[in-house]
DNA sequence: CATCGAATGTCGGGTGTCCGACGAATCAGT
DNA sequence: ACTGATTCGTCGGACACCCGACATTCGATG
């Protein structure tokens, strides 16, 4: 075994949660990592695009990655998600079309496991079933949270708990205005004028692509409201 | 074995998906069945409350059941489910409290799967685990979608794809207008308005806690838009 | 350093929705 | 049939948001 299938192993073992009462035995996470293929992912490249018939799917070890449909006459945002997060899994096991495009924003380095493969391997080991299962309720949760966000709630408060949520740890948002809006369904102008009130309020410095988050206590008051 | 028991096992089997690549063998669902407890609730009452700790999940057989957490002041409801679904078992799984309250709005029939039973059945038959995953992505996929139909579309779209989606097989509706109005976090007049609309166009009659679709192409034709 | 695409900042006009309020209609219980 | 509680229908004012437009600034590319 080369020493790079080790290493994924144990970052799939990370990744699939901390549940302890699911012991994971290592030769479980390295036959996950045998059974999938690593991917380089260049910025602006397709992992799947809606409508193609869902023969895998991804893991995403770096970089970002976007989620969106065409709705209409242009593509809607509906999430995007980064290291640890599964994709393309529930078109996947219901063997049907994958039902939105996935688009690597940045750089990405991907896991991508067939089908055929990964369904006798789950058979074959309870435990990265139910693993794998709890991390896809997990993001189930994530997204019904994001419903509540969304949801009588004006832009600035979004926009505050957005950027509460995405700051790194330098408390920097690497995301455009329109990525932003995008992301929250609003307009570009209003995420701005927000952004300008959070400026002005001191919470937050704006910069080209950038937004560098000041004062986290203010950021969650306006978000809280 | 008792009769009713087989009763519920098929019913199992149905509910938890027809994916012809897992193939369940019959006593894998009177395994499940014989995991869990058919409780009876009554209309108004409550299967478990936010925070209480996750010692158990239910599957709806029979009924309505709504979701809702506190936030600030009122409650906001996140999704309303039906026959089928499966609730509280993204808490359960994670051992955590339960992140929102589930009340029955109709009596309702559910089967009370406590943690302790449910984990080791599930590692120990495979399918069953696999089966659970397939359904929970669903039940993903469908809340993702309910966002999109959220995002940038007019309380009139929201109500249109709402009765489109919500119909039984005689083309009725029972909400009400407030219970309507949360589903789509918009305001009750707003509702009104809109099934006002409706209802001049010839699509739809409305009553007491009851709407009744009348001409479905009209309905798609107001919540594509 | 010149150039061009992309992103930001800002302005009005238009409008969809919320909110409070009120009366009419409907249902359930004594 | 009377009564109280719930639901429906509707109004006008307030306001957050969208949209189009335009000037400005930033960053990459040669």
């Amino acid at each position: 075994m080369v020493p790079a299938l080790e290493q994924h192993a144990a970052w799939l073992a990370k990744s699939l949660g901390r549940t302890d009462y699911l012991p994971m035995r290592p030769d479980d996470a390295v036959a996950l990592a045998e059974a999938g293929v690593v991917v380089n992912k260049y910025k602006g490249t397709h992992l799947f695009r809606e409508g193609d018939f869902a023969n895998a799917c991804y893991i995403i070890e770096e970089g970002d990655v976007e989620l969106y449909r065409r709705s209409g006459s242009g593509r809607s945002v509906v999430s995007r998600i980064g290291p640890g997060a599964v994709v393309g899994d529930i078109a996947m096991f219901q063997e049907r079309p994958y039902l939105s495009s996935a688009r690597a924003v940045t750089g990405a380095v991907v896991l991508r496991l067939e089908r055929d493969r990964l369904v006798p391997l789950l058979l074959a080991r309870p435990v990265l079933a139910m693993r794998w299962l709890v991390n896809g309720l997990s993001q189930l949760e994530s997204t019904q949270q994001r419903i509540i966000r969304l949801m009588n709630r004006t832009v600035l408060e979004q926009v505050a708990g957005l950027l509460d949520d995405e700051q790194d740890g330098f408390g920097e948002v690497l995301l455009s205005q329109a990525t932003i809006a995008e992301l929250l369904g609003a307009s570009r102008q209003s995420v701005n004028e927000a952004l300008s009130y959070l400026r002005s309020d001191g919470a937050i410095e704006t910069g080209y692509r950038r937004i560098t988050v000041l004062d986290t206590e203010r950021l969650s008051l306006a978000s809280a409201k």
